[in-house]
DNA sequence: TGGATCTGCACC
DNA sequence: AAACGGTGCAGATCCA
């Protein structure tokens, strides 16, 4: 047995790594010991998890540890190996893990043990971290990422030494980032510490984090709601989303082929590279083209926007060319090169990653940013054979849930009678009703008139009109909004009614209208996933996106799960109704948007 | 070669 | 008094 010493603030922890398998009957003497309570982690080959059935990802080292020790196991050297790391897993009464998400996926596919088994043991550091301050470091938070809250709370030296380490490997090596975790020799030193030390860093931040959640989110029972919510993404995660290859390809050839042609008319006209700010602007100077619009950081600026207000034939080719790539690149060549063996693709859900806990989609298929203006990107998502896809969104989620928090009595009269909320804003400033909806809109946002102007064009004096009357017309609104700004300025936080902790800058006090309607709303449709998976139908979800859930049901049943669905998603607080609308649609994604569209 | 930053663009 | 909130990703460019 190796063992590897390091020290934490003077502290020294030993990281022993098995070699033989007579070394596992120390590891097993470890795990007995330390049954009640393990952090564990795992390396893999790469994060393509899905793969593993088709042998290109594997898991190659999983490790398990406490506060002073952890055991390195290579789980990629045999059987016996595999099966002392499938036997502790199962032995463990409890494990913690960070981002234990990917740790499930992995048990599951190259342990075989199912994620229903562990999930319900398992403690995730990344969601305690985020009920204790869910800022990124970006935004002068300590971050979610091991490394960055190794930093804030355990160590900067060892964050910098141990987390930071496999760039410089890589480096040394003279490999990619991506590819040294599958070509890293399985004893190499650094790499060998830096294993170790994920199980020892993630259980002491476990013990920090505990006890530094916020009273008022334990007492709402947050931290196991989050852990429930996590596990039914990660479920959802593992269905995965059958993709048309067929149908992406074609559309991979005919975005290819646009790209192509606009890029030789660009070409034609002395632009070389269609992505190249600097040769736009020098063509279109060279033109006499005066370019007023600037970046936020007051440069000169060259979006779609300003390129269609010139309106040559450079500039159509120009933002042709553009987007012809970037949308093949983006939503076809990506799904395409991420299916799995079965042809399904698998997004990467974080069940609770903003500030305000919203979820993030990323990977194969970012699903809340698909194009949804029509349907030639969703077209290429797939309900199971012999199902149809289902869209169930909320109406007016955010609205509704500023009406009910804020218990204005215009506005709930308004959603009690089923008014137009837009059209009585827009009565209530003598404005047209656009000028109305962008102000409802706008406010949830915390923006002002200028706002306003910007993104619904609405001319000044009428966004100022608009925005006067808007607090005068809703006065609860207006106090509601006034308290929360007053929490907010005076703890520098806000709270909102399912528990959670929001921090607001003080720079910028005005967002804690905003937070607190944000965050309450992703706290409803994670309510209704929690809701679903109690009732059995998890299986059927494909995504949740904010205010909607997307759903893959048997044709002959649709109608009777989209309604039962519906039913559970919606909610009533305090006396107001969040309605659902369900849209059954064909097979592809896609087809519901046809569907809407056919209907205006 | 890869990281960091900027710009632009897709969404709720 | 007013205040635009939350994301992910591709490509260019600069820098070490």
């Amino acid at each position: 047995m190796r063992v590897i010493d390091y020290a934490i603030k003077g502290q020294t922890v030993h990281i022993h790594v098995v070699e033989t398998e007579e070394d596992l009957l120390d590891f097993e003497s470890f795990i007995l010991a330390n049954q009640s309570l393990l952090a564990h982690d795992c390396e893999t080959t790469g994060l393509d998890w899905w793969n593993a059935s088709a042998g290109t990802f594997r898991a190659r080292l999983w490790q398990f540890g406490n506060a002073r020790e952890s055991f390195v196991v290579p789980v990629e050297k045999g059987d016996s190996f595999r099966g002392a790391v499938r036997w502790a897993l199962r032995t463990a009464r409890r494990l913690i893990a960070h981002n234990g998400t990917y740790d499930l996926h992995v048990a599951e596919e190259c342990l075989g043990i199912p994620m229903e088994e562990l999930a319900p043991k398992s403690w995730d550091t990344k969601l305690i971290a985020h009920l204790v301050d869910p800022r990124a470091v970006k935004e002068d938070g300590p971050g979610l990422k091991l490394e960055e809250l190794t930093k804030h709370y355990i160590c900067e030296v060892v964050a910098a030494e141990v987390k930071g380490s496999m760039t410089a490997i890589a480096k040394e090596l003279g490999v990619k980032k991506d590819e040294v975790w599958d070509s890293i020799p399985i004893d190499h030193y650094r790499f060998l510490l830096y294993a170790g030390m994920d199980p020892i860093l993630a259980f002491r931040l476990f013990k920090i984090l505990i006890p530094k959640t916020p009273v008022r989110s334990r007492r709402r029972g947050l931290i196991s709601w989050e852990h429930r919510l996590a596990h039914i993404t990660a479920k959802i995660e593992r269905t995965g989303y059958l993709l048309d290859t067929k149908y992406a390809q074609e559309k991979a050839s005919e975005l290819a082929a646009q790209q192509k042609h606009w890029e030789e008319v660009a070409r034609h006209h002395g632009v070389d590279n269609v992505n190249s700010n600097a040769q736009i602007i020098t063509a279109l100077r060279e033109r006499g083209v005066k370019l007023t619009k600037k970046t936020k950081k007051g440069n000169v600026s060259v979006d779609d926007e300003v390129l269609t207000d010139v309106g040559i034939p450079l500039t159509e080719a120009i933002v042709k060319a553009k987007k012809a790539g970037k949308w093949k690149a983006t939503w076809f060549d990506r799904a395409i090169a991420a299916q799995d063996p079965d042809g399904r693709v698998h997004a990467s859900v974080n069940s609770c990653q903003a500030r305000t806990a919203r979820m993030s989609i990323t990977g194969a298929v970012p699903a809340q940013t698909l194009p949804a203006g029509d349907s030639y990107v969703r077209h290429c998502f797939l309900a199971d054979p012999g199902h149809v896809t289902v869209s169930s969104d909320y109406g007016n989620m955010e609205l509704r849930v500023l009406a009910a928090f804020s218990g204005d009595p215009t506005m709930m009269d308004a959603f009690h009678r089923g008014l137009d909320l837009h059209q009585i804003t827009a009565d209530a400033a003598g404005v047209n009703r656009k000028a109305g909806k962008g102000t409802n809109f706008v406010v949830c946002f915390g923006g002002g008139w200028k706002a306003i102007v910007e993104q619904y064009g609405v001319a000044e004096a009428e966004a100022k009109k608009a925005v006067k009357a808007f607090w005068e017309t809703y006065p609860g609104v207006k106090r509601f909004a006034d308290r929360l700004q007053r929490e907010a300025r005076q703890a520098g936080y806000i709270y909102t009614g399912t528990g959670r902790r929001l921090p607001v800058d003080r720079n910028r006090i005005y967002s804690a209208l905003n937070y607190f309607i944000q965050s309450t709303s992703r706290d409803i449709t994670a309510r209704a996933l929690i809701e679903i998976d109690r009732a059995g139908y998890t299986k059927y979800v494909r995504l949740p996106i904010h205010d909607e859930l997307v759903f893959s049901f048997p044709r002959e049943r649709v109608r009777e799960l989209a309604e039962k669905t519906a039913r559970i998603m919606e909610m009533t607080i305090k006396g107001l109704l969040i309605p659902v609308d369900s849209e059954i649609g064909e097979q592809p994604w896609g087809s519901v948007l046809d569907l809407e569209a056919s209907k205006h």
